[in-house]
DNA sequence: CCTTTTGATTAACATAGATCAAGTCCATTT
DNA sequence: AAATGGACTTGATCTATGTTAATCAAAAGG
């Protein structure tokens, strides 16, 4: 587990809480670092997730398939982001959701039994995740509320307006998924923006 | 301050974290009361929101309203449930929502600011608002996989099953908004439905 | 009690986005 | 270099949902 990668970790812990040096030491230890090629699934559907993961370099995409084997792109993490079934693990069910690297990805790994111990070990902690978990779900809202109130063009513009990375990291049928529309739509409002721009 | 109101807002909490009496006594002192009649708001377009409120009894939706000016349904919360712009709450920036009553509805309305120095006086605190924001967070997400991957007519059956009661407490144009639809689209998959099911 | 307003339904028509089916362009493998 | 496969685009067509507008019922209000 290179030095870094704990920097990153600690970095971006304390941006939302103030940990005291002994405490992440506790913290530091509960973590174990894990390697996803691209393409490969930390997470499959039907598997019980049992941990959070923490990515300090790379790209992942957590995805539902539908009944008719299309898939939908839930959420993106690259560096300093989280990822794992929320869902999977509050309730110990199995996933619906398929976690995956979009490039090869280092992510620190916790188990989440572990972290409810941690909790009571380092309080403070839950501070840290009260106010992450309050962006997230923020987030959530907006792009709720962007689908059910936006076209898919001015969603894209948003997106590429908020994220101007996922361009170069995430192929566009990724992108069109997190939209929420095909490929095909993706591409064709892509060609009517070239149009209307250049 | 009724005490079955009271008793509603320590059974929540207790839910999710072990609260002392002598901490829920700090912790009452700090809510207010406030009835909002029917149709009327809670917090308007352009306001800051600095406050969070608990529904004791009733209903509230929150909303957006889009350029076309039609308006649609973020959130639904009653009895036990929290209410708040937590965009607006969190960056401090004008609300784009509107927050209004169903039915005529009673809060307990806690600002935002005195709940922050609550953490610190009541740290479990702390722990409750991380597990609501939570269940909140992962039902916000199993919505929006839902509004990706489903139609209409599959989301509308969800709802009515996971939630019974607002079919009864909601008009239907709110049920339509909520799932991202037009009353006329939810009018005809209701019609579809009675076709294929009486 | 009558009058307005609000909510819900229906029908005819319009449209964003889906689907299906080729086709192009690269990058990787052989 | 040829061949394979993945990513993206394009066109033709289809469908779910939106739009507009009329109607009806029920609730609210004077």
């Amino acid at each position: 587990m290179e030095k870094h990668h704990i920097e990153l970790l600690r970095k971006t812990l304390l941006e939302k809480a103030d940990i005291l040096d002994g405490d992440f030491e506790k913290i530091r230890t509960a973590f174990r670092p894990r390697f996803i090629k691209k393409k490969k699934d930390l997470l499959r559907v039907g598997e019980v997730c049992k941990f959070h993961a923490f990515v300090v370099k790379g790209f992942m995409r957590s995805f539902s398939v539908d009944h008719k084997g299309a898939d939908h792109v839930i959420q993106i993490a690259y560096e300093g982001h989280w990822v794992g079934d929320l869902y999977s693990i509050f309730t110990g069910k199995p996933s619906n959701l398929c976690i995956e690297a979009v490039e090869d990805t280092l992510v620190l790994m916790i188990e989440s039994k572990r972290l409810e111990e941690l909790y009571l070990e380092v309080p403070i902690l839950e501070r840290y995740f009260r106010k992450t978990l309050l962006s997230a779900y923020v987030n959530t809202l907006q792009r709720l509320n962007s689908t059910l109130s936006e076209p898919a063009e001015a969603r894209y513009l948003k997106l590429i307006e908020d994220q101007p990375g996922l361009l170069r990291r995430a192929p566009l049928s990724h992108i069109a998924s997190y939209l929420g529309i095909t490929p095909e739509s993706l591409s064709r409002i892509r060609k009517h923006l070239h149009a209307n721009k250049l």
